[in-house]
DNA sequence: TGTACATCAGTGAACGCGCGTTCACTGATGTAC
DNA sequence: TGTACATCAGTGAACGCGCGTTCACTGATGTAC
């Protein structure tokens, strides 16, 4: 059952992107490479035409996961995107850092640097995005804030409570919005929506 | 070989605290009973004269370490501390909800629920910490600061880069206190210490 | 362009290993007298 | 207090299952003529 060459390409790429809702909802090692290639719509022996194993699938899945992030241009925005219930309830297709980043350094030192650079690369976007307040003071908001975001969120899908979960996901909007106040040029400031 | 009683109670405590430092470094799925059971100097076999199963082991876990947390009375050097390259380093001996938030909700409900009380009991922690800005200021602020220490510390984590770990950690201080000045008042801040 | 053959992507059975869990056994503890 | 016996905490072999990985096979694709 040979299959072309495009219908393989898309089929390797229909086994990252469910290996990575897969890895997001349930984590790594809670998913089997049976599983994926089921996702997928194979059976688990052609796996190995693809990916070498398991840990190559998982590393494989961070580049090609953490690539596909885009430039941000409206930081609160963002933010209430990030912060929303609607990311809160959706691992699957969510931020891919704060769904795996906890887990990361535990794999093989080529996915702990995937995601690695992705973290970077991460801040370096939001940094352009904090507007033009110097260089420094953009980076130290863009840490600052991104630290609270993904803190904010593994937090609220950590707590069974759905008030607190919610308290969490609003306060740290505020609390995030009332630094950047605190830091940025009021001029780049009159497009924001948070709901306080 | 049967044992005292104290000397079986003193055995449940030592297989709850290896267990603790096991997962938080290793993750729940990673460790297992057998690992555990050695850390604690005993064999795999007796394991379920004290826990019904590996699930029950990580509920007890978690609430035999998070009831462990102790009161706040500076919140400035408990920042410090969170955010220290020290506790970056050391995840078996460091915070139970930022080594295990993100896998908990993947574990049975009532893993996921003491994790749930933990997290509550933490925020109402910081927000006595805060001093008596309000009560609605102080929570606001607890929790916002709370997002960013757990946030700044998985980052950091996941980081391989030592420089951009560091700079994770020292920003997120600056970017905590800097939003802590904003709403607490100035008599309470006297005795700060953050390297900034 | 059409044909014959080599290639190779995907299939599904099988392998081997590790882990959670069970169980018959041991011998020290706890207790009844 | 001392003795005899019942209890039961811990041992280590064994079980069964699931998962990562391998491999002989299939049949459609790609290519040489």
């Amino acid at each position: 059952m040979r299959v072309s060459r495009q219908q393989m390409a898309e089929n390797r790429r229909r086994i990252l992107d469910e290996a990575c809702r897969l890895f997001q909802s349930k984590g790594f090692d809670s998913v089997t490479v049976a599983e994926v290639m089921g996702a997928a719509g194979m059976t688990h022996g052609g796996f190995y035409g693809h990916f070498e194993s398991k840990d190559n699938l998982i590393t494989q899945t961070l580049l090609h996961q953490l690539a596909k992030a885009s430039d941000i241009d409206d930081t609160g925005a963002f933010c209430t995107t990030y912060l929303s219930s609607r990311h809160r309830d959706d691992l699957a297709e969510g931020c891919p850092i704060s769904a795996l980043a906890a887990e990361t350094p535990r794999q093989t030192p080529a996915a702990h640097q995937a995601m690695s650079d992705g973290i970077r690369a991460q801040i370096a976007r939001l940094t352009d995005a904090m507007g033009d307040a110097g260089e420094a003071l953009a980076r130290c908001n863009a840490i600052g804030s991104w630290s609270a975001m993904v803190g904010a969120l593994i937090l609220a899908r950590a707590t069974q409570d759905r008030d607190l979960a919610e308290e969490i996901l609003t306060e740290t909007r505020n609390w995030i919005e009332t630094a950047e106040n605190k830091f940025t040029p009021a001029h780049q400031r009159q497009n924001e929506s948070f709901n306080l």
